[in-house]
DNA sequence: TTAATACATGAACAATCGTTCATATGTTCA
DNA sequence: TGAACATATGAACGATTGTTCATGTATTAA
């Protein structure tokens, strides 16, 4: 098992007992790349200006829309992948349409990442 | 100045007044886009491996190829980003270079992020 | 029922991204 | 000095992604 990444690294292992004491420590496949999938979502301007945006108050598509001057289409096409991550949550009335952030994860991951990116 | 927004929204501005809220609430432009460009760093499943294993040790390239069972070009392009981001630091120790969390924030941020992804 | 409007969605395109391959750099050791 | 090895990097490829455009659905109001 472990002669395959051996050659799939194409380098002789320095440290062999680190490797398996991290393999170890190394959570589900699965659950990393969930998490990957998640920072994906966080990881395009438009969506983090949307996902702000909400965080102020609940808007409609329009208004969305309107406030970051982009088409509703494609704001539509960003609600639908940040609805698919649970990110945020919606209520009908009539014709329109009200979103707001899904519960409080939102704000805190930003926070973590606004401490970073200010040092 | 509103104008230019309704025309490229395609569509009649419902609520005038919690856009301009929403709008003073706003972080500057550049802000939200250093905090995309952030989290775009954190997604992508093998980074998050890369970051994962080095908050259990400090590694060097080749392990760090070894235990994710990729090429050691993958991972020294993948650590360039990582470096870029401030993600992790360095130290060289002869022909070896080892690799190491930069600060704490990026334990911070994953656990906020699993925190949501498991519900 | 019909017109107007808020929102959703599929196809298509350009742009970005992750990996591979080949090769270069830099350090150690004989 | 030269061979061995750890790491870095540029070019190229396929895959993924964000937006646009055209169109579809659903609701309201006349």
């Amino acid at each position: 098992m472990l002669y395959n990444e051996i050659e799939s690294c194409n380098c002789s292992i320095i440290h062999e007992d680190i490797i398996e004491k991290v393999r170890e420590s190394m959570p589900p496949e699965e659950s990393l790349y969930d998490l990957a999938e998640l920072f994906k979502v966080f990881g395009d301007s438009t969506r983090i200006r949307i996902l702000h945006a909400l965080s102020a108050s609940e808007m409609c598509v329009c208004d969305i829309a309107a406030l970051l001057g982009m088409t509703q289409s494609a704001i539509s096409h960003q609600l639908r992948v940040l609805k698919h991550a649970r990110l945020v949550k919606y209520r009908k009335e009539g014709k329109v349409i009200y979103y707001s952030l899904a519960d409080d994860h939102v704000n805190q991951i930003f926070a973590q990442g606004l401490e970073h990116v200010n040092e």
